[in-house]
DNA sequence: TTTCTTACA
DNA sequence: TGTAAGAA
């Protein structure tokens, strides 16, 4: 289909992601380096977003609001890997199939979360540095 | 001006 | 996550 390439057509630079997203630089920034997304780059090293991937990051911002982490969201969101192209391709798909996940279903996850994370004590929310600080 | 990376908090 | 530096 033409559509799908239209969608994962790289067009918008971060600045126009924030606004759209309410997310900030740091964020999005940090979803990429966990391969929540996976932005193409201009010549000038310059971040370019396609409207999916803007999807994806509501995805991710819907999710964080619910208390899921980034672990959390890589089990609903699949990671993708590298080759860009397929990559948001595959995305696409994945993203609907998930899209129905219930309340109940992210209570499991978040109880499943729970029980992984054992002992040890760590919040379950904070991200993996943030617990030699604040 | 905007965005990038790196790094400390 | 926020923010500061210094470089594109």
């Amino acid at each position: 289909m033409n559509g799908d390439i239209r969608r994962n057509m790289a067009l918008f630079p971060i600045g126009i992601v924030m606004k759209l997203t309410d997310l900030t630089a740091r964020q999005i920034r940090y979803y990429e380096q966990h391969e929540l997304i996976v932005p193409a780059r201009t010549n000038g090293n310059q971040r370019l977003f396609s409207f999916n991937d803007v999807e994806r990051l509501l995805e991710i911002k819907s999710l964080i609001e619910k208390g899921v982490n980034i672990a959390g969201i890589k089990q609903v969101l699949p990671t993708v890997a590298k080759g860009s192209e397929e990559a948001t391709y595959i995305n696409e798909q994945t993203e609907v199939a998930r899209r129905e996940l219930s309340d109940k279903q992210l209570r499991l996850m978040l109880k499943r979360q729970l029980l992984e994370k054992r002992p040890g004590q760590v919040p379950l929310n904070q991200g993996d540095m943030s617990r030699f600080f604040q």
